[in-house]
DNA sequence: TGAACAGTTGAACGTTTGCTCAACTGTTCA
DNA sequence: TGAACAGTTGAGCAAACGTTCAACTGTTCA
């Protein structure tokens, strides 16, 4: 069995899109984002979304789940600036806060489907 | 408070790529495939083999972790071919199975560089 | 005003996840 | 052959996650 190892000075040595790859800051809010899209209700919504502009219930109605539930998949993908809400009279509406997001959705169905 | 209401019937309805939405078959593949880049040891790893082919050793050394850690990662991306391995010796070399890997960590790179 | 609807929130929970540890397999080389 | 190196694996555990539940805020309309 083996221990932890030295780490290699890394810095200065870059990856995919000229990015350092061994020291975590920027790796870690690259898994922050997918982790966004690594959850079927999450995917969902935002698919729902790139093809409507929704309100919750209508949102928990298309995916059969409780307003609260979606609601707290909503509040997480608000604050991470994937959607965003405008509230007209009783309902809040959500749309995709960026054209990215479907854009990033797309090329995973790229993969997935060979 | 509100409890779960009905589903449409969203069959044969479309969003981003022609795909079903509401349904979950697809959207499910999908979570899972973004599960694999949703941890910032596997995004590193892959960053890392996106770079150059490595041994498991080599790795571990990058990125500051054992071995262990390391391979039971490893299983998970190889298991889902996002990479392949070779054995040369004493040593095992990972190496991305696929472009669209990098392709898709740059487009999410993209977003978060605004 | 107050009842009903629409949505949010925090605590509690069961599940999933990622690492550690120890034991194991496979390869090299003396 | 056997010791040393390289990597894998399963069990166990702590932390993170997603849903539920109940209580709450905000808006409408009679």
């Amino acid at each position: 069995m083996h221990k932890k190892t030295e780490n290699y000075d890394c810095v200065g040595n870059t990856a995919v899109g000229n990015v350092p790859v061994t020291n975590g800051e920027l790796m870690l809010e690259l898994a922050e984002f997918f982790k966004l899209f690594a959850d079927a209700t999450r995917i969902r919504i935002l698919t729902l979304l790139d093809r409507a502009e929704l309100c919750v219930c209508e949102i928990s109605a298309a995916l059969a789940m409780t307003e609260s539930a979606v609601s707290h998949q909503l509040k997480l993908l608000r604050g991470n600036n994937l959607v965003k809400s405008e509230r007209r009279g009783k309902h809040i509406y959500y749309s995709l806060a960026d054209s990215h997001v479907s854009d990033i959705i797309e090329r995973a169905l790229d993969h997935i489907c060979e």
